[in-house]
DNA sequence: TCCTTAGTTCAAAAGTTATTGAACAATTGG
DNA sequence: CCAATTGTTCAATAACTTTTGAACTAAGGA
């Protein structure tokens, strides 16, 4: 019924970079920023690729301890694992996601892209 | 004579992260960062790796923008970007280098590993 | 000039990661 | 119960990454 999560001790800073290291992911992540609060089910990201795909990386950073995936019904709440990795490796998910909201190359989870003037 | 680099605004985030989300880069860069100030040869890293290994690991770090390399004589001394990674992403490498520091399970490059006690 | 030191390049092998589609499981609503 | 929704698992494949040894280049010193 639940998912395996990493304690917040066992996370590992080579394996959280890693996992950060994809643009796929990195989308994930800064729209789970933005809409920190909310929990959001895997469909929401269907912008970022198919359904097997996102589950593949939606795996990856639960298993890396960067987010939390609940089970509510049919649904997997998704939430970042903010506390805890400020606590394991302080200012690090802050500048991460500060880097990421600025980075053009990312895919967006909105219909559109950014927008650049004619 | 000189080996390319990317200019600042040509680093990626996701590049640089998954560039760091090796051990054996992050080693190389935590110990970088302990010596910062001076230039340091490829041959300083080879408790890490073997001389071919390193050259792999220290051509990401470089094509990434992690670090700089500048030929001086049949030396390469190489340097963290600290001033362009923190133009770039702030706050980032001070996180990564900061957690790095306290991480056991990365390689070390000093003669002995983490020391503990009996 | 010859030897050494420093580091790169190349090709091969091994290992890992990303992506896909088809099939599956579990819950919810009619 | 039946169908729809949500998401997983599996196997296959493609693509990339890491590691190695042998061969190489380029500079420096004897």
């Amino acid at each position: 019924m639940t998912l395996p999560h990493p304690n917040t001790d066992q996370i590992s800073l080579p394996i959280v970079l890693g996992v950060l290291g994809d643009p796929t992911r990195l989308a994930i992540v800064r729209y789970l920023a933005s809409k920190e609060g909310m929990a959001l089910n895997c469909s929401q990201f269907l912008d970022l690729g198919s359904k097997t795909n996102l589950s593949y990386h939606l795996a990856k950073l639960r298993e890396a301890g960067v987010t939390r995936a609940e089970v509510v019904g049919t649904n997997r709440m998704i939430t970042l694992r903010r506390a805890d990795l400020d606590a394991r490796f302080p200012g690090l998910l802050d500048s991460v996601i500060a880097a990421a909201v600025d980075d053009p190359a990312l895919p967006a989870v909105g219909g559109h892209d950014i927008e650049v003037p004619a």
